[in-house]
DNA sequence: CTGAAAGCGCTTACAG
DNA sequence: CTGAAAGCGCTTACAG
């Protein structure tokens, strides 16, 4: 079935009796044309009876903007993050009057540039692009020239928006030192350096023991998953390790660390304290509910489109605040 | 900074020594029209020097085509699985050579309104309307006329893609049957009747126990998260029930069964068998690994802009499957 | 204060 | 086989 035709300038023009031009003027609102009273009132209320609405296309073949933005991402549902940084992107896109095309890639350098062209070809007014994990990123040629701004990733010359994870690690370590701890408080999780998140997340659990005079009582190795961390620190607890608080790098490994504290008869948090990262649902369904640092996709995504929005892309890195979501998986 | 200026179609034609229309016969590979062996290889070579990539805003203001489709969704993170019904709908979109605007209302009538209106002012060839809960929905009438796929949702002359939870509930009941349990299954969770998944869930077991020749021993009545199903599982127990195996309606539900069922010194699969809903990622989390029904949110996206971009628009209800996901919760 | 005209970059009947 | 022309629906200098 075929759209019903739409209502054309030229149909207000006539039914207004003015010209297309001035229809247009005062359809767009522009006052240094002037342009009689009588003929506004007109052409208002003739766009009004036909139900007018411009067509963009039309429009932006003339004007060369599109009050479009283009988001590219790595992945965009393999965790709820992912979605996040799309929801605030859309968020602020319909704020300043966009609306957002979205692409996923898998990260595949050929689809990347590919989803960039699709975009550039239909004149997207700018680009986002984005990575489910920070990380560096290399940005499509394609998008070369086009106004840019990085979501969650980082490259040298560009406007980038990420979480501050290192600020993070602080108030994780800031928690567990307001709640008394000082001694026996492991880590949970390896630490990898090249991965962003983990590195600053360390650094700042380090930064922030180091001002009180204390110091991580050692790291419970493991990936980054519940089934590791479960039987990391089950391996911990059978060869008699008894930790005070455990600062787990992620919630999934904080699930693990809880299956085994539980097995082991030690209670969270009157024996151990947990804090975590992440802040995912996991956290809030755990029971005793789970303390963890939330992670800002959405105010990533949001942030990076009220930047493009604004014309604001200069070079630099933009770190968003990762907010404590304080449960009872800390003793009181 | 103002991005490059594109090489046009003009500059294409004059490099090749023939006329635009010429250039553009070629270049859109239409047959019809013979054109020289030379001249198509002199367009094809001046194309390629030049980088030339037509304007799709050009090119759309005269063909009134955008190979652009708009998604209009309730929510597009709350869940992990309402990204997946974008992800599904973006690769489907590329699949078919669309790109895909993605909007977010909240449920508002009037943001849905104004969501479609900005779409179809430029011009998107199609609408897919979701929900995150499957249910019924009141297409926004700026729609009207658009060629339109609902997605997760169903209303009366439109083509709707839905989950098949009846077949879904099936298999939850068979599974458990194959583990040679009759009696002493319960049912985890309200089957709500107004939620369709919960509706359907419990008919599809109903019928299948019945074709057996048993039925459900009874129903833990909780709302469908963690600390509800905890509360109720503890209840039963406390009151002397004594499961043979749990049918949860959703993954949550399982989380606070677990929770329940090893407080009371159960053990999961050997003492009591879990079956659920959803497959999200806790199934996989959880001691031992949870049996569940995935949602087919991905391949629900993916199905919808399929048939948009066949224009397959028949009103009628299309019902994907739920595969199961078997792991180590049900007694072997 | 208003109108006639050009032009954004394409595609597509229509003549030759 | 190819070219000249019209037109998609707007916006915007340019004349009056």
């Amino acid at each position: 079935m075929p759209s019903a035709r739409r209502v054309t300038l030229a149909e207000v023009a006539a039914r207004a009796g003015v010209s297309r031009a001035a229809a247009s003027f005062v359809l767009t609102g522009r006052q240094d044309m002037r342009i009689s009273e009588t003929s506004q009132q007109r052409v208002l209320a003739a766009a009004a009876a036909l139900g007018y609405r411009p067509n963009l296309t039309a429009r932006s073949l003339r004007t060369s903007v599109t009050r479009t933005f283009g988001l590219i991402s790595d992945t965009i549902a393999v965790s709820p993050f992912a979605g996040q940084i799309v929801q605030g992107a859309v968020a602020a896109a319909r704020e300043s009057g966009h609306l957002l095309f979205v692409a996923e890639t898998g990260g595949d350098p050929a689809a990347e540039e590919a989803a960039v062209r699709e975009m550039v070809d239909r004149q997207a007014d700018g680009l986002l692009y984005a990575a489910m994990f920070t990380r560096p990123a290399a940005v499509p040629s394609s998008g070369a020239g086009q106004p840019t701004v990085l979501v969650n990733c980082l490259a040298d010359g560009a406007a980038c928006v990420i979480p501050d994870e290192l600020e993070a690690g602080r108030a994780a370590a800031r928690i567990l030192l307001l709640a008394g701890h000082r001694g026996g408080i492991y880590l949970a999780g390896t630490p990898e350096p090249t991965v962003f998140a983990a590195r600053e997340r360390e650094e700042g659990i380090e930064a922030e023991l180091a001002a009180a005079g204390t110091t991580l009582a050692g790291t419970l190795h493991c990936d980054w998953w519940p089934g590791h961390s479960f039987e990391a620190v089950r391996a911990f607890l059978d060869g008699g390790g008894r930790p005070s608080a455990l600062i787990c790098l992620n919630d999934r490994i904080a699930l693990g660390a809880y299956q085994a504290l539980a097995e082991a008869g030690l209670r969270i948090p009157a024996d151990v304290s947990v804090v975590s990262f992440d802040d995912s649902d996991l956290a809030s369904w755990l029971r005793p509910g789970l303390t963890s640092i939330a992670l800002p996709h959405y105010d990533l995504g949001y942030r990076a489109t009220t930047l493009l929005a604004a014309g604001q892309l200069d070079a630099g890195v933009h770190r968003i605040a990762m907010p404590v979501r304080a449960r009872e998986s800390v003793r009181g």
